[in-house]
DNA sequence: AAAATATTGTGATTATTATCACTATTATTA
DNA sequence: TAATAATAGTGATAATAATCACAATATTTT
């Protein structure tokens, strides 16, 4: 598993992606390191030595076309190889994810959702509908389908997550406050808002 | 601003924070630092060092006590110190945040929401009311809040962000996939779950 | 046309982070 | 009680990441 680009390269190209919509939606055609630098307060270098992990050259006085490196950015993140996932608890944050029509702009389709509260159990929203849980199985092989959104509350999520697993589950984002145990070749990719929040507050207002 | 402990450790101590959480909840009072590392898959040097910057002692042979570590990390993260917030943008993912009844337990208070569309306006969850946008200045002011958590479509957050700061926000946890312009002593921390779910596919599916 | 300026590209350097390797200590086992 | 094993603690080392410094180049200005 050697990769080519390295994770903290990964997360400083998502951030170019956002600055090139902008200047994109603006008309710019071209964008500099400084400028990219300027907004991400991070070190104009930087910023070029990313880009040429991606083979994309710049014109000196002029700097880099923003639709050559933003296409250039969505072939390397894989936009356009589409990722197909379930949903599993139609809970608050599951619905807002559900109905979130962005997703599929970056590869992420939601077929589905699952739930195991009769009361939602066949609901639908923009054309997803909700199954039991107990129909994961059958659906995830049918449909081919091995990535979950994992959204259930704090003392559900190993348990729900064992049951992905066994479903044929290999990659999981964790939205739950919990560190799960999966077996190798299970990927788990953890959303924990609270710890963010708690990053975000020890940087900003409690540790300074 | 010199930071006595790393945003690498911070995010570190939130990961061994819920993990304590798993065996308080257990009832077992001494964890080792190899179990941690298993855990998390790091080094367990690592882990005893980041306890060590706590000046959290273990016992050879036992470990670390479970409720003595968890307390020190809520000490050193601030658990304790109340943090006041608005939310501005009472959408889905807005309204997910509101009944989020957890936070609190972390130091995090939503006081209230805010929003311009006139239906929203005046609703109210969980004893938290949906106010218009333009009393945001005035509450602000008047419940001395500097934290808000935005959540507004991404055509429009930049707009908000400015307004909130001229109304005096200081710390904006920023939920729309946008690189905020903000003033100096204006902090921003990102959320940006298409940036996260971009890394994770990256990571797993995509550059392997 | 020449000078000034802004920018890329990149090797060298520095800073940060993680791992290794080992000693000291203490509980458990024989 | 002695031997064994598990663990904390930590300096040394390695790996990774960010920054610096500057030559090369292209555009703009004078
Ligand atoms: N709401 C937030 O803002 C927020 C913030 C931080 C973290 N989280 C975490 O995100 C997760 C979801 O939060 P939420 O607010 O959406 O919770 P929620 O209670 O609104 O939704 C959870 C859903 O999971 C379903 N569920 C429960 N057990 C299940 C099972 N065994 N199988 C299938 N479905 C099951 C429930 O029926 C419910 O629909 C939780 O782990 C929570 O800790 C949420
Ligand atoms: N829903 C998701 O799962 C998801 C995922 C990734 C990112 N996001 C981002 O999170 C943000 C919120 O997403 P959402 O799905 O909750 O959107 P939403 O449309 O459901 O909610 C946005 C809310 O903001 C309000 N609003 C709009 N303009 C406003 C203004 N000028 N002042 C005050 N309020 C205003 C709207 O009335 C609405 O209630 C967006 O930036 C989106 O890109 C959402």
């Amino acid at each position: 598993m050697d990769q080519k680009i390295s994770q903290k390269v990964v997360e400083r190209l998502t951030l170019y992606h956002s600055i090139l919509i902008e200047y994109l939606e603006e008309g710019i055609e071209a964008i500099s390191s400084p400028q990219i630098a300027a907004r991400l307060k991070i070190d104009d270098s930087q910023v070029r030595k990313d880009f040429k992990l991606l083979n994309n050259a710049g014109k000196c006085r002029v700097g880099y076309l923003v639709k050559d490196l933003k296409e250039s950015i969505e072939n390397t993140l894989g936009f356009s190889a589409p990722k197909d996932a379930f949903i599993i608890g139609a809970g608050n944050v599951g619905l807002a994810l559900a109905k979130y029509d962005n997703f599929t702009n970056y590869g992420l389709n939601v077929l589905a959702l699952f739930d195991n509260d009769p009361i939602k159990v066949g609901m639908e929203f923009d054309n997803k509908q909700i199954f039991h849980i107990s129909k994961l199985p059958n659906l995830a092989e049918r449909l081919n389908v091995d990535i979950v959104i994992l959204t259930v509350p704090r003392q559900q999520a190993q348990k729900v997550a064992d049951f992905a697993v066994e479903s044929g589950i290999k990659y999981i984002w964790n939205f739950s406050p919990v560190i799960l145990r999966v077996p190798s070749g299970v990927n788990v990719w953890n959303e924990n808002l609270i710890a963010s929040f708690l990053q975000f507050a020890y940087k900003n207002i409690i540790g300074s």
